[in-house]
DNA sequence: CTGTCTGCAAATGGTTTGCACCATA
DNA sequence: TATGGTGCAAACCATTTGCAGACAG
């Protein structure tokens, strides 16, 4: 798990080195919560021919050396990021679908309550939490709860 | 908001009252949890015809008068219930795919504290909570935290 | 009758796959 | 030079839309 010792690893998995999963992998580092759309984008800004079959090979790939993984922030694409960035959990508007990045730590009793309760391991990264936004919950009074 | 007024609601909103939309009202209602595609299944067990649009078309305005609303459990098709049952969140495990079904009580603490840090109104049921289940917990002990 | 609703077929968005060629090791 | 990787095109799954005919009110 060194700096950048993942072109060794993936060598040693009898997998190689070659720029497209180098350049999805600086795609993002750079872009952060990017869907497999931009993370093409910003690859053919270097390489111009490169497929979007390749990307999604190549983040299947990533994730399996876990050096990336993926979130899903609502009903489109999911959104990839670097595998030690990423500890937050996503709040988004339902409304406004704004996203607001909320600490892990905010949720450890919760996390330590359904571990008591029901044995489940939690990872509160992986689907957004899903309400209203400060701004649009003042909007409307509705009777939904 | 009265026991099965909504035909009333329905046509009062200019809207009409035809088999399909009581038909999948039903199968809704029948199924839980359901998919569009569960849900046609099971309507074209009374009415052959129907077509998977009209069951979305359909979906789409029982939502619009409150009657269904839908959960996200994971990457496939979203799942159909009565809006007035629904009182639990969902945790997904990861491995297995077995989804535990919460009372939303042992969220309260959770959804307080993002409402005074954040002014996030918090809706559980929406999304799934992602995690592993106690069995494919004790399997491994991935360094992923 | 009139305007809404439906079925059908085609388009869309996101993702996966088969295959022949290419290039890393 | 032998595999594993890539680009391309087609297939796939979930969902949406345009349109002409059907039917509720």
């Amino acid at each position: 798990m060194g700096t950048s010792d993942w072109q060794s690893d993936l060598r040693a998995r009898g997998y190689r080195l070659t720029p497209q999963r180098q350049l999805v992998l600086e795609a993002v580092d750079k872009l952060e919560h990017s869907t497999p759309d931009d993370i093409l984008a910003e690859v053919r800004r270097t390489a111009g021919g490169v497929n979007i079959s390749t990307v999604y090979r190549t983040l299947e790939l990533l994730e399996e050396l876990n050096l990336v993984s993926h979130a899903h922030l609502g009903h489109g694409a999911p959104t990839y990021h670097l595998a030690d960035r990423h500890h937050h959990m996503h709040l988004v508007c339902r409304d406004c679908t704004d996203v607001i990045e909320a600490d892990l730590s905010e949720a450890e009793a919760f996390t330590q309550r359904l571990r008591e309760r029901f044995g489940f391991e939690t990872d509160m990264r992986h689907f957004a939490i899903f309400g209203r936004c400060e701004k649009c919950a003042a909007g409307t009074a509705e009777p939904g709860e």
